[in-house]
DNA sequence: GCATCCTTGTAGGCTGGCTACATGAATGAC
DNA sequence: GTCATTCATGTAGCCAGCCTACAAGGATGC
């Protein structure tokens, strides 16, 4: 009976990988195959293992059993072990070369890509940068074809979905007020929920994070402000805060000074985002992976420090 | 660069494999292959990872280069992780069943076996055994083939030549010296080495282990014994101690009592030799094989206690 | 009810990895 | 020095495993 359900590294890597994107056509995809392929490795997969169901039905897809799971972590350590010896083979070959696949939050690679592209401009070490708005709930869907993600986390520097991925703090970023140069408030070093709330606002989208601190300042000052409009884009909110008396949320790094705009702190309030480096531990092994991490994480500090 | 030297865990594997075992031929045996299979899985190896030689000529067959060791550990990781996880999967499949090969050093076997056997009655493991004399430089060779190999050590717990491996102390046996009854010596507790070098011993061939006891008393005698003949089996060391006035050393536990034969430690020396148990740390994973060392690290226990 | 999205099954093709056999190099006995 | 032995390796050819292409069937949501 053991010697029956001998465990297969490359269906271990099969399981992993569907449970890390899913559905059996999506594997397929990342894995250059036709679903089919997928499908009928599962099945002889299945038939090695001893005929314990490993997948079952649910909707239109499927989805894993607990034995499943099981195999699929073993995956995760086996992907990450495999990278470990990569990783060391790299390093015995005198190269922290190859492409590192970043995928960033625009307002975030504002502020760090400068740097760290200087900084690995002098290495093998080469990136290959996506932008992209990335929710926070959608991280874990981006480092199965990514080997850093970077995104955003308002509850902390580890944001939520991360359980089975490494994640590095960056830079903690406060969120400030936007002001015209020679707006009334420009004299002031800091503002205050009370000042606030005699402006108009340019607010975003409903439930997008950075109306938290709108909401802060509704609950202290004990009145709501006006949204004039509520926008996505920084650079339009930046260009319509310079034109008007109206105020909004902005990070401080990643809202280019001068230009007609200040930045000032909300007397008080401690609000911030978490700009936040996700990896997938088998990813995070290798040495080019790591210098680009160490990059942004050098980088992130120099814009705090 | 990076992209043309992915290390592959079948190739991670088959380097280990050689690793352990020396040759070609020897791995092409062990893995149901001909010679020419594997020296061609190790040609693609070379040329995948970036054409690096990790093997060199050496005599008539070859050996890994300083890559190929550096390869042939990560090996030893992965397979090390892929048996922990087999582990998890026998434990979720509610059996520690499958077969144990066992290699042990006979007089071992002596001591342990029956009380492991009985301890194992009731599970699904199931112990095929072989008894060899192993010498203690051979064990890593032994490992390879056998899931659990018993030896024995005069140095301490941990035996020479196990750097990649797993060791467990079973027990410490004392060397004591055996007379026949109703010989002179046996009316005292314990004998000393002034008392011995009276008599004349039945010894080991120059350069076994146990004949360390004997130079020692001669030492503290500061006069040489007469060894009236050099054997090697125990059992007819016994017969012969039993029918003469001859004495000879013969470990405590694993010489069968009465027979007209009686054991007497050696006064102020402390002589012992310890059976321990030698894995390779990917078997030592398998549930099956952990159980099977627990019941002889119990009997171990027992027999001491 | 229809369009969509998913998985699965079948038939057939391709290729990677194997065997069989031959060759060549190093070693050690005589 | 010669010869037997013990390795590794190269070549040709075979076969199983894995893939694609295509078709079909279930679940979901408008």
């Amino acid at each position: 009976m053991n010697d029956l359900s001998r465990v297969d590294p490359r269906h271990l890597d099969l399981l992993r990988e569907l449970a890390d994107r899913g559905t059996v056509t999506a594997v397929a995809q990342a894995t250059h195959r036709t679903p089919s392929a997928v499908s009928q490795q599962l099945r002889t997969a299945q038939r090695e293992l001893g005929g314990v169901p490993l997948v079952e039905p649910h909707g239109r897809g499927l989805r894993l059993t607990e034995a499943g799971r099981l195999l699929a972590d073993g995956g995760r350590e086996l992907s990450r072990t495999v990278a470990q010896v990569q990783a060391r083979w790299d390093e015995f070959m005198g190269s922290a070369s190859g492409t590192v696949r970043v995928a960033t939050l625009p307002s975030a690679a504002t502020v760090l890509l400068p740097g760290v592209l200087e900084r690995l401009a002098s290495t093998g070490v080469k990136l290959e940068c996506t932008d992209l708005d990335i929710a926070e709930s959608e991280y874990s869907g981006m480092v199965a074809d990514h080997d850093i993600v970077i995104g955003h986390s308002f509850t902390g520097p580890v944001p939520a979905g991360a359980e089975h991925l490494v994640t590095a703090a960056l830079l903690r970023e406060p969120l400030d007020i936007a002001l015209r140069a020679g707006h009334p408030l420009a004299a002031k070093p800091q503002v205050t929920a009370r000042d606030l709330v005699a402006y108009e606002w340019y607010g975003v989208p409903l439930g997008y994070p950075f109306d938290g601190l709108r909401i802060a300042v509704e609950t202290a000052a004990g009145r709501p402000v006006r949204v004039a409009q509520r926008l996505r884009d920084n650079r339009l909110i930046e260009a319509l805060v310079a034109a008007s008396d109206r105020v909004a949320v902005l990070p401080r790094y990643s809202t280019a000074p001068g230009a007609g705009l200040m930045l000032r702190p909300v007397h008080g309030m401690d609000a911030a985002r978490w700009i936040v480096a996700i990896l997938r531990p088998d990813h995070a092994e290798r040495l080019a992976v790591r210098t680009a991490l160490e990059a942004f994480q050098a980088v992130g500090r120099e814009v705090v420090g």
